[in-house]
RNA sequence: GGGGCGGUAGCUCAGCUGGUUAGAGCACUGGACUCAUAAUCCAUCGGUCACGGGUUCAAGUCCCGUCCGCCCUACCA
């Protein structure tokens, strides 16, 4: 433990009867690596993911195929959600989802919150309502039907047609909170990010907010309203609820003051639920907003937003079975700036695959522990006085892992990544210059042997540590292979932000064979195979 | 309609407050080497910085306009 500073993490939780695609997988990888590193670094981590349940929209589908919504739910989540975590080897604190006792209990403490201290009123609201989307439509968002549905109105992401409700129902008080908002945008430039994010959401905020209809009473798939059994709360507002409830709002209060307030990483598409609706929730319930909101960009397939509908969505484990979960990994978050929209083909992953991970640090590592193996019996040689170049090497692995951890603070998970790569670069290019091969065959060069051998394979040690949050399956297996477990213990526990020092793997440690770490891939990788 | 973002080598992208011959990775080509996953290392090749004006001693970098792509948001009918 360094700091012990608490961090906690959260992905959005997801609609289980979505398909998951790489887009999910994406958000989910992403937060992952952030809390593995955190975790790694001694901080009080947490993170937290899970699914969305309630709405109409589940309630439809459940009923269209026999079941009851809670049955239906459990279902979604066993065969596709919690598998979605294994695929990805995704090391989440938590799971939650929206139909536990737990988040009905805290959810409702909090609306209860809300409406004890004035902040809910009762109103009418008529609209149209757009079943696909689970909200009301504005008349502007509502374009002319084609073909069935022609001379209608649909909605223009649904393409279906929206039906005119009038209901009474429960209203939240946002609107008396933009002043606030827009001072929590000021006073904390950092709060919504990236930039070109937080820039959106001020100039929405500018122009007005409206109150928020917060329940429904046309159906009775959600949690109930605690003052009036007649209503279930909205999906959405129940959704981001979940944030607060899984860490103990209104139950455990110890639990929750030691976790909150939330990191939340979600795409941006969602940005404004998480950076104005949610902060003002919080605010009128007398909590502490989250810490940040981050927005991610979008995957671009093809050059357009991924989508199922145009086929363009890929199932994570199309790219896992193939490549294995290290890889789409480091594939999503080296190639993608975070925070941008980011291409995903399939050559630019299958080139990626080869250059980095199989030729770049794969074969690396395959390449020192052999001269080990074959130099000293695997057994790790004591280095001399180190040379300009062994310097050199040191300075490169002090530099880079400083400036992952910087990176990773400020939410630049592929500059992390990059940084830490150069120790990549710089060790292959360090081995074919001080050519260990040829030292090996002269007795009097033994010594330099060593030092090169050592300075290698510490390189390789400070590498383990620095990606085990992102390949940690490779950095497992190099972790055994270097014998690195029983002078320094488990890689998990390495701390992360003193990687970069260096004579840290014990001389003497038995390094054993090392299987490729990224197996080249002869098969051809097919495009086209969207399932 | 208003606002925002983007259009830089074949591909994916860097280029902060304007300043010497515009960069990286991949791909391509040539060479070196053999410890290693036919891998590594070095070098070369490659761009009228969307287009047209303007400001400036100097613009990919600022200003105006045009075209293209995307996002947010409004409104008429």
């Amino acid at each position: 433990m360094v700091s012990g500073a608490p961090f906690y993490v959260t992905t959005p939780i997801f609609y289980p009867s979505d398909v998951p695609h790489i887009g999910h997988g994406y958000t989910e990888v992403a937060v992952d690596v952030l809390a593995r590193w955190h975790r790694q670094a001694g901080d009080d981590t947490w993170m937290l993911t899970g699914t969305d349940e309630h709405g109409q929209k589940m309630l439809r589908t459940a009923a269209a195929g026999g079941m009851t919504p809670k049955e239906w739910a459990d279902r979604l989540v066993e065969s596709s959600w919690l598998p979605l975590l294994d695929t990805l080897n995704i090391a989440n604190d938590d799971f939650i989802r929206t139909t536990q006792e737990r988040h009905e209990v805290s959810a409702q403490a909090f609306l209860q919150k809300l409406h004890d201290t004035g902040y809910i009123y009762t109103g009418d609201y008529e609209g149209f309502y757009c079943v696909g989307c689970e909200e009301y439509k504005q008349p502007s968002e509502l374009v002319e039907g084609t073909g069935p549905f022609e001379g209608q109105q649909v909605c223009a992401i649904h393409s279906r047609p929206v039906e005119l409700l009038q209901e009474r129902n429960y209203f939240f008080k946002m609107s008396e909170f933009q002043d606030r908002l827009l001072a929590l945008y000021e006073e904390r430039p950092d709060f919504v990010q990236p930039e070109s994010a937080r820039n959106e959401v001020i100039a929405f905020v500018k122009g007005g907010l409206d109150d928020l209809s917060i329940s429904r009473s046309t159906f009775d798939w959600g949690i109930q309203v605690p003052w009036d059994p007649e209503h279930v709360v909205y999906v959405w507002f129940d959704a981001l609820l979940n944030y607060a409830t899984a860490v103990g709002y209104a139950r455990d209060e110890e639990e929750f003051a030691r976790r909150w307030p939330a990191v939340h990483i979600v795409g941006k598409d969602i940005l404004r639920f998480h950076a104005v609706i949610w902060p003002a929730m919080l605010m009128a319930a007398g909590v502490e907003p989250p810490k940040h909101v981050y927005a991610h960009g979008w995957l671009l397939v093809g050059g357009e937003k991924m989508s199922k509908s145009k086929l363009t969505g890929i199932a994570p484990n199309q790219i896992t079975d193939v490549f294995g979960s290290d890889a789409f990994r480091y594939y999503f978050l080296r190639a993608i700036s975070f925070g941008q929209d980011g291409s995903f083909s399939w050559e630019d992953l299958s080139a990626r695959y080869q250059a980095e991970l199989a030729n770049g640090f794969g074969n690396l590592a395959s390449r020192v522990i052999a001269m080990i193996n074959r130099y000293f019996d695997g057994v790790l040689p004591q280095p001399g006085e180190p040379s300009e170049a062994d310097l050199g090497i040191q300075q490169t692995a002090a530099t880079a892992a400083a400036a992952a951890d910087a990176a990773i603070e400020r939410f630049a998970i592929h500059e992390a990544i990059g940084a830490i790569w150069t120790i990549v670069e710089e060790l292959n290019g360090y081995i074919t210059t001080q050519e260990p091969w040829v030292l090996a065959k002269d007795p009097a060069t033994r010594e330099r042997l060593q030092t090169v051998l050592y300075t290698a394979a510490d390189g390789l040690r400070a590498l383990a540590v620095l990606l085990n949050p992102v390949i940690p399956t490779a950095t497992a297996k190099l972790w055994t292979a270097l014998g690195a477990e029983a002078g320094l213990g488990a890689l998990a526990d390495q701390p992360i932000r003193e990687a970069g020092e260096w004579n840290v793997l014990p001389v003497g440690s038995q390094a054993t064979p090392l299987e490729a770490l990224f197996p080249r891939i002869e098969q051809e990788v097919g495009g086209g195979a969207a399932a």
